[in-house]
DNA sequence: GCCATCGGCGCG
DNA sequence: AAAGCGCGCCGATGGC
């Protein structure tokens, strides 16, 4: 019998190696476009002052400096609250954790001036530019970029990145993703690969709670996503596109998923239609094709939807989805929770203590999130080490939670796909019995920049 | 000038 | 009964 779980002192060492191997990571460093990263810094900044000053020839912003005099200011949220919610009368829907008026996103959506969605648009640009870019430049050094991890901070036993953050650069929105992956390129006769630990918190999570339905969906390599998005937003197959499938994703698997409740599922999910202008792939948008099927209205978030209304529907879905699909998941929540109130802790299957108070969403969901991110870890070690000893010229530069990127030599591109694929997909499970489900991974190569991605078929050997 | 906190936003 | 998890960085704000 396989030892199932872990104990501490597998835990210590997954911790060290992992720290060491990391480091090497970071010393390697990422190669950066320099020439293009500093002009885009000043051509950003030129764009930036061109949406000032037609932000400032506004009727609106005669409002604001009328009120705020000298000290007006457009970075100001404060201020932008006071002109929208108390001088603009718009009625605020939303509020911080405070008890101020919520100036969001999500709250300025709801306010039709053309003001504010231009001050949303600059809002984009102005965080591309003095986050991202900005942090590019500052950090890097002779042409490389050397990103911080560190495994001693998250509370869930993830990593994380600093000087600058390398695991939140924009990849959603294809205008600032472009901007800012253009800025990362091969090394000389390299190109970079970036392999992703296919839905591996999904994964994971079954080997907790065991649900017969969801391995055997794991199984049959299924796409999740999409299913879910076909529901929620009444489409068929074809119909889906990747942005809709990218808005059930977040809005809903995952929502779901961190423990989310319906009532905020379907606000993800209907605003994300405007948010992120879905449409069918013949063109329709989404509130037209709800419309088509009968559904007008998102409802009045309350304790009884309205039938018909979107919230009645998606209320169906997530009933359905915990209560007939996932039910042994589901019970699995109710007793780990329990558990950890006798207990005082929990356990992960890679051997951590989770202690401490903590909120029943938050003890349900770390060991989850932890241990998938300890096998993507796992992986980075054992590809280290292997390419230590093989002496070979390719190089892990970064780790995102649940990928790695590598810097491959084009002499050793085979060698290595295949190395990282097995290391991933196959070694780990002969090293860790707890994994019960099988394990799938899915890769891509840039050889000009890091926006240009090209799917790479992966085989087992 | 330094520091902490908040709100906001980017990613998994 | 409870109701979205984890990070880091930016700018504003206010206290020292």
């Amino acid at each position: 019998m396989p030892k199932q779980k872990l104990g501490r002192t597998d835990a210590m060492r997954l911790l060290m190696e992992g720290q060491e191997a990391l480091s090497q990571v970071e010393s390697n460093g990422m190669r950066i476009d320099t020439e293009y990263a500093n002009r885009m810094m000043a051509e950003t900044q030129i764009k930036l002052d061109s949406m000032e000053e037609e932000l400032k020839r506004d009727d609106v912003w005669k409002e604001w400096k009328k009120v705020y005099g000298d000290r007006a200011n457009l970075d100001s949220n404060d201020q932008l609250g006071d002109i929208i919610f108390d001088k603009l009368k718009v009625p605020c829907e939303k509020r911080t954790a405070s008890g101020k008026p919520s100036t969001d996103e999500e709250a300025l959506e709801r306010v039709k001036f053309p003001f504010i969605q231009r001050l949303v648009n600059r809002g984009k640009l102005y965080t591309a530019r003095n986050t991202f870019l900005n942090g590019i430049c500052e950090e890097t050094v002779n042409g490389f970029l050397h990103p911080s991890f560190s495994l001693a901070i998250p509370t869930t036993y993830r990593s994380s990145a600093s000087l600058p953050n390398s695991q939140n650069w924009p990849i959603r929105i294809l205008r600032t993703a472009m901007l800012i992956r253009q800025c990362f390129i091969p090394r000389d006769g390299h190109t970079m690969v970036e392999f992703d630990l296919a839905s591996a918190e999904v994964r994971v999570s079954c080997c907790y709670h065991r649900d017969p339905t969801m391995m055997e969906y794991i199984g049959r390599n299924h796409d999740y996503h999409k299913d879910l998005a076909m529901q929620c937003y009444k489409l068929s197959k074809d119909q889906v596109t990747k942005p809709t499938r990218g808005a059930a994703k977040g809005g809903f698997v995952f929502a779901s998923f961190y423990g989310d409740y319906y009532v905020n599922i379907c606000q993800n999910l209907w605003n994300a239609i405007d948010q992120d202008d879905l449409k069918r792939t013949d063109g329709l948008g989404l509130k037209e094709h709800l419309a088509q099927q009968g559904i007008t209205e998102l409802g009045g978030l309350g304790r009884n939807p309205i039938p018909g209304t979107f919230e009645a529907h998606i209320k169906g879905i997530y009933e359905d989805f915990w209560n007939r699909r996932f039910p042994v998941y589901s019970q699995w929540k109710i007793d780990w929770w329990e558990e950890y109130l006798r207990n005082g802790y929990c356990e992960s299957l890679t051997g951590f203590v989770y202690r401490g108070i903590n909120k029943r969403n938050e003890i349900i969901n770390y060991p989850i999130q932890g241990s998938s991110f300890h096998c993507l870890l796992w992986t980075l070690i054992q590809v280290q080490k292997w390419l230590n000893g093989k002496r070979m010229r390719s190089k892990i530069i970064g780790q995102i939670h649940d990928s790695i990127i590598l810097d491959i030599h084009l002499a050793e591109f085979d060698d290595v796909i295949a190395q990282v694929y097995r290391t991933m997909t196959v070694d780990i499970r002969r090293e860790w019995p707890w994994l019960i489900v099988p394990l799938e991974a899915e890769a891509s190569r840039s050889d000009v920049n890091w926006f240009r991605k090209e799917e790479i078929k992966l085989q087992a050997a």
